[in-house]
DNA sequence: GCAAAAATCGACAATGTTGCCGGTTTACTG
DNA sequence: CAGTAAACCGGCAACATTGTCGATTTTTGC
């Protein structure tokens, strides 16, 4: 990955980059701006990851970012416009993680298996701080509207993206679009239940499971 | 099921019944308590399904319910005393929601179809406001220490009683213990994250899934 | 340099939530 | 028919969170 943030394969994705990530800008102070939101982004995580999203305070970000409300307040004036950036944020950073791990393993690979890597790789990047804050934002969305309204709209963008840039390393799947969006599908949704269970279930069971799925995905693949 | 709340073929479930659901106690006061009780906890289930874990407060709760925020206090002294009855009572009546939509259509079925009965039947299960709550909890949990440490162990003790019910139903699944556990995680899991990724995916891939999840499952037992 | 603009800072009032407590009504007991 | 106990009520202080504002520091354009 190059100093701008895209890795090789990455061909959509990056015109969902945020501003956030986007470089080094001119002026001193815009560098020094993009940096301060950078550090609240980041912090509004790590309290989405600690406390989940009712810990996504102002005070609590703003504390952890060692910056002050005021200074917040100037980038974003309400906590739903921080929020809008911590969604965009999450989303670009997470699949970014993704492809570049799943990318790596996949020269000179036996298309037979490229399923299971897929599955592994997305295994990993569910096990992240990144989808961990994904997740909480995910199902506080199914109950506060006003985030909702952002949210769903933010994951179809992305997803489409995801769709695309999966095809585009095996050109082959847009024959088999049917076959590949159902092995999508199921393995992500299997995943995040995975994760939430994990804790219920210990981690022999959630890693027999997880063996399961990925079994699973390649043989829905090969249908 | 009869008024004190068991349905046929439920051996272990009655032992955890909480006190709410317990049928009618002599007193007339203690009838009243009862009543009381379980309308506070009904609201805050609506409470948890409408606004999610933060939005359990013990001023909706009690607006709700039509109670006074004395009379909450009378029953559960602090708003976590009024959770552990909320994560008790949904878990009972969960499960007894499941096992009584499994346990119908069980009737003189065809062995190799009782894995598809049973998926549908959690499928449905999971589409309930039982379970919403019962989501809200098990995400809210990975983040709040104090409620992790009343609905980890819930969690275990209910699933014991889970698994010993089916067994229960096909008692030959005890020769098989091991396929049976691996697809009823899978599908707990699956089921899961499908419910989450609704949102998103939209019906029909929704259902997509679910079918796939089905299919597989009743593969996972013949294995 | 100097004024404008950007970035930052701390404090304020408004609101909402929690736990607690005194007082009241209602039912049980002898 | 008291007297006790359970159930219920509304209000209070303490605290947290949000949005807003005026003031201060830092950078930029001229």
């Amino acid at each position: 990955m190059d100093e701008n943030g895209s890795a090789s394969g990455e061909r959509m994705l990056a015109a969902l980059r945020p501003a956030d990530l986007a470089g080094t800008p001119a002026s001193w102070q815009q560098r020094k701006s993009v940096r301060t939101r950078l550090k609240l982004v980041e912090a509004a995580i790590d309290c989405l990851v600690e406390s989940g999203y009712p810990g996504l305070t102002t005070q609590a970000v703003a504390e952890r970012a060692g910056s002050s409300r005021g200074a917040m307040h100037h980038h974003f004036p309400t906590r739903l416009d921080l929020v809008a950036a911590v969604i965009d944020h999450v989303f670009y950073k997470r699949m970014r993680l993704y492809l570049g791990d799943y990318l790596k393993d996949l020269a000179g690979l036996d298309p037979a298996k490229v399923v299971a890597v897929a599955t592994a790789a997305h295994w990993r990047s569910v096990q992240t701080r990144e989808y961990a804050a994904y997740l909480e934002l995910a199902v506080a969305s199914r109950t506060e509207t006003e985030l909702e309204q952002m949210f769903v709209p933010a994951a179809r963008r992305y997803e489409e993206v995801w769709l695309s840039e999966m095809t585009g390393t095996f050109p082959f799947w847009e024959e088999q679009w049917e076959a590949m969006l159902r092995a999508n599908d199921f393995v992500i949704a299997a995943h995040m239940g995975m994760l939430i269970q994990r804790t219920v279930l210990g981690e022999t069971r959630t890693q027999t499971i997880g063996e399961i799925i990925e079994q699973f995905a390649a043989s829905l693949y090969r249908t």
